[in-house]
DNA sequence: AGCGATTGTCTCTTACAAGAGACGCATGTA
DNA sequence: TACATGCGTCTCTTGTAAGAGACAATCGCT
C-alpha cells in the first residue's frame, strides 16, 4: 500500500493500476518499443509503460533470455530480438495472404512508380503490413507497421465494410476523426463513405493525411463479403482522373488475384 | 532454464513443474509453434508445453487479444499473429547487419546459382537467419529460423571462434556431437576446428548434415575478433577445388562489406 | 569533494494469477 | 440410445510473483 492512504489526490491518471498481471506488462513493453522505434534504458522503458523499475528489470531480463528482446550494442538498452524476427518470418510463411500479398505490393509499385502498400486491420487500427517506395524523385515512403486513424484513409473505409454502425463506434474514437490538419470529419459521413466504398468497391480519398497526395484503394477478400486487407497506391494529389482510373483497374486486378471468393 | 524439449519423445518427466509462472508459459508456446510451424489446437497445445488447459486457454486469450497468436481459419487453431511480424519488421529495421546480410545473401545466391545463408547464433544454437536457395535442378534448401546443432555445421566452428574451452563446452551438449549419420565427433576435435577456422577466417566442411553437401563459410565481424554472424553457401559435395576456392572469395568479399572492423 | 540522478540488485509482503476440476455442449462411434 | 472424447467456460484455493523500497555503485555536474 503506497501513500495514497485518504484520498489518492494526485492520481493523474493511473494509466498501469496496480499490480499488473506480468504478461500484460510484456505486451505493452513491446507495444512501446515498437513505437518509439529504438533501443532504450531500462529506466526509461520502466517510466513509458508505467510500470515499477524492479519489476521491469526482471521482466526485461527474461525477455532478453528468451531471445524475445536483445541488448543493444552500448550495454544497457533493449530492442526487439532476433526470436521476434524469427516468429515474424514464421507468421509470413503461414499466411499466404500476407506471403503473396507482398510480392503483389512490390510488382504493383514496379509497374506503376508509385508508392504501393499492404494493409490490415490490427487491433482496431490501421495498419501498413507492407509497403513497398515509388520510383518518383520525392518519394512517398511510410514505415512498415505504422499504424493510422482509420479516417484518414482510404482502406480504413474498405477495411470497415459490412461493420454495423455500432462496430464502427466501437473503433473509432473522437480524435481519430480529427485529420492532421485539424479539419474534423463527421461520423456519420465517414459511415456514408464506409458504405459508398463498399459499393462501388474501391476509395479514392484526396488531401486528407496530407495536402499532396491521394490515396487509392480496394479490397482484398478473404471470404465472399469478408474484406481481410486492401491493396493501395500513394500518388500526388494532382494525378489525371484518367490515370487514377487505370491505376484502380490495375489495382483490382492484382487484389482480385489475392481475394478468395470476392 | 532447461532448453528443454529437443526430444521430449518419451520424456514423460515433468518438463514444467507446478505452478509455473505465466510468462514462461508464454514464451513455451512460443517456441513450440516454432517447432510446429503450424496452426494448432489449444488443447493440444496445452499438452504440447505440458501447461493445465484452462492456464492455456487463458493465456492464448490473452495473447490472441493482443495480436501476436491469431485463431486460424477453421476456428479453434492458433498461430503466429500479425503483431509478431510487425515487430520482427522492427527488429530488422533496427538492424543493419541483419539487414544488409539479407540482400548480400540475396545477391550471392542468385550470382552463385548455389543455396546462400546467413546464420547467427540464437540461444547457444546455430540459427539459419536468412536463406536464399539455389538454382540447381535438386536444389538444398532449408528454412528460415531453423536450428542446428553447432558442431555439425561449418558456420558452427566460426560462431564460437574466440570463446574459451569451458563456454564452448557449455553450448555443446553430448548430443549436439553426434552427426545425423551416427558419427560421433570428439569435443577436442571440434574445439581444434574452431581454431583452425578463426586463423583461416574460413571454415570448409564435407558431408556433415548429409552425404552429399558441402559447406563454406566465412565469419561476419561485428568489432574486431567479434564473430556476429556467418555467411555460407551449401555446394554439391564434388565441387572442384577450384570452384571451391572461387567462392569462398566470393564470400569473404561479401562478407567483408557487412563486418564492421573485421 | 560534494551533490543529485541513474543503474542494477536484493528483500519482504500480500494481492492475485495459476491451476485443479467440475460443468454443459458438441462431436464421433459402437 | 448410450458412451467416450474433446472443446470452451467457470469457480475456488493457495502458492507465488508483482511491487515498494532500501542499498551500493556509478556517472555527470558544479
Amino acid at each position: 500500500m503506497q501513500d495514497g492512504n485518504a484520498l489518492a489526490v494526485s492520481a493523474d491518471e493511473k494509466t498501469t493500476a496496480s499490480r499488473e498481471k506480468g504478461l500484460n506488462r510484456v505486451l505493452e513493453i513491446l507495444d512501446f518499443l515498437h513505437q518509439t522505434q529504438r533501443a532504450i534504458g531500462i529506466g526509461d522503458l520502466a517510466k513509458g509503460v508505467n510500470a515499477p523499475r524492479s519489476t521491469t528489470y526482471t521482466l526485461v531480463r527474461s525477455l532478453v533470455d528468451a531471445g524475445l528482446l536483445e541488448m543493444a550494442g552500448d550495454g544497457n538498452r533493449v530492442y526487439f530480438g532476433k526470436k521476434l524476427y524469427l516468429y515474424g518470418m514464421d507468421y509470413v510463411r503461414g499466411n499466404d495472404l500476407l506471403r503473396r500479398g507482398r510480392q503483389e505490393v512490390d510488382h504493383l509499385s514496379r509497374e506503376t512508380g508509385e508508392t504501393s502498400e499492404l494493409c490490415m486491420l490490427q487491433s482496431g487500427r490501421y495498419t501498413i503490413v507492407h509497403s513497398s517506395p515509388g520510383t518518383r524523385p520525392f518519394r512517398i515512403s511510410s514505415a512498415t507497421g505504422l499504424q493510422i486513424p482509420l479516417p484518414w484513409t482510404a482502406s480504413g473505409r474498405l477495411l470497415l465494410a459490412g461493420l454495423e454502425r455500432a462496430e464502427v463506434e466501437a473503433m473509432v474514437s473522437e480524435d481519430d476523426l480529427v485529420l492532421p490538419d485539424g479539419r474534423k470529419l463527421r461520423l456519420d459521413d465517414f459511415i456514408d463513405d464506409i458504405a459508398k466504398a463498399r459499393v462501388t468497391g474501391y476509395c479514392v480519398t484526396s488531401g486528407l493525411v496530407d495536402a499532396y497526395t491521394k490515396c487509392l484503394a480496394v479490397p482484398v477478400f478473404s471470404a465472399p463479403g469478408k474484406v481481410e486487407a486492401t491493396m493501395c497506391l500513394v500518388v500526388p494529389i494532382d494525378t489525371s482522373e484518367e490515370r487514377t482510373g487505370s491505376l484502380i483497374g490495375l489495382l483490382r486486378d492484382r487484389a482480385g488475384r489475392l481475394s478468395i471468393g470476392g
